[in-house]
DNA sequence: ACCGCGGAATAGGCATGGCTAAATCTTAAC
DNA sequence: GTTAAGATTTAGCCATGCCTATTCCGCGGT
């Protein structure tokens, strides 16, 4: 039951994708794979038939989608390429941590097993990337990141960020600018209702915060 | 005259192959390229032809290939990419020599400017890859080698590696195993004739090196 | 139970980059 | 000068992965 080594980039990425929508706990359907990865509903249909037939995901026509054990292993062995490739990038060769991601998107297809091993050695087989993202094992396991969002922290409570659930450089950037990197402390002094904006203090400086940016810092 | 970045993998390659294969003196036919590359020669002729459309070729034909100023900028860009993965391979990952070759193949299309320059500005800007091989500077200049082949040395007369014109893993790791690297130091104590094996000292260790690999190590 | 609407699957195309087989050109031998 | 051998090009095919247009399913509203 074991041939491998036959998966093309898209496969990967689609694998991948999967794996990050349901560990979202969105609905993986076609056409939510078809919107994370920018292509067209019917070529998602296609591709996961391919990885039905390679017995990475389980599919019916109409269904919602779900990865095999074997799809899992390989989903998680892209993710530990691309997040050890972050946290190499960002530490090793002083990419800032807006960067990483998309770095590491193109990379991780191409990591060999020895590669990603001297990676994993020279960064002392760390556990998290740069945004605090938990890097799966060679053997596949993954540490949860426990830790509540920052949206739902008690109020003037200093909380230490664990975690930062963004990928878009943009928003990372701004983050970046008021020192909101995991291991920061920051503290919620109010929260405005209605789902409104939060006033934080980071660093000794005062901001507002979006709500749904708040949603995506992890702290403890 | 410059709209660039629609390069495929495959258009680099075989822009790199062809500059490799001019630098070498070969002559560079769609035959000698097919073979270099380890594909049909219908194919290289399908895809030289493509390389014409966009202007990094000339070719005719049934006549000789030759790069244009922006193919020459394209494999030099390419070939610069190849060389710091290399040796930041080499040097920063541990990798050994012998395996270098082969990883820097597939990243050396997906690398970055970005990433490009932090990898270079980690090695200090470096001039030579671990093979002795120049790295083209990012404006695209490649500075020579001097020296001469170990098949022509002088006897007994301790010369330096000053470059090693392998890439395939079996025989580097071959010359690796008898300490022959750039900087060693190695003298020809005899040489057998008709083009015979060459007897040579390194590392204190006399050893019967053949004569085709003697020609591919330079030294000074 | 029926209808219709929207999401999902199929059908059919297109570009890339390989391949093999057939036709064609070059060249060198007679 | 002809011709045959070998290299080169052309023609036509296949797989990958994407697309658009069309058809089909299934569910909520009546």
């Amino acid at each position: 039951m074991d041939e491998e080594k036959i998966l093309t980039p898209a496969h990967e990425d689609y694998v991948k994708a999967i794996y990050m929508l349901y560990s979202r706990g969105v609905e993986v359907t076609n056409s939510a794979l078809a919107n994370q990865l920018k292509v067209a509903p019917a070529s998602a249909t296609n591709m996961v038939k391919k990885l039905s037939d390679l017995g990475l995901v389980t599919y019916e026509p109409y269904q919602s989608i779900a990865l095999t054990p074997a799809g899992e292993l390989v989903a998680l062995e892209v993710l530990r390429h691309h997040r050890l490739l972050e946290l190499y990038l960002h530490d090793k060769l002083n990419l800032p941590w807006e960067m990483v991601h998309e770095e590491a998107e193109r990379l991780e297809h191409v990591l060999s097993e020895a590669l990603e091993d001297a990676i994993a050695a020279a960064l002392g087989n760390p556990t998290v990337d740069p945004h605090g993202d938990p890097i799966p094992t060679k053997d596949g396991k993954v540490e949860s990141v426990a830790g509540l969002a920052l949206s739902l922290a008690e109020l003037k409570h200093p909380y230490t960020i664990v975690r930062v659930l963004l990928q878009d450089a943009e928003r990372l950037i701004y983050l970046g600018a008021m020192q909101l990197y995991p291991n920061a402390t920051v503290t919620v002094l109010k929260r405005a209702p209605f789902d409104g904006p939060l006033l934080i203090e980071v660093d000794g400086e005062h901001h507002a915060l979006a709500h749904d940016l708040a949603e995506c810092i992890i702290v403890k």
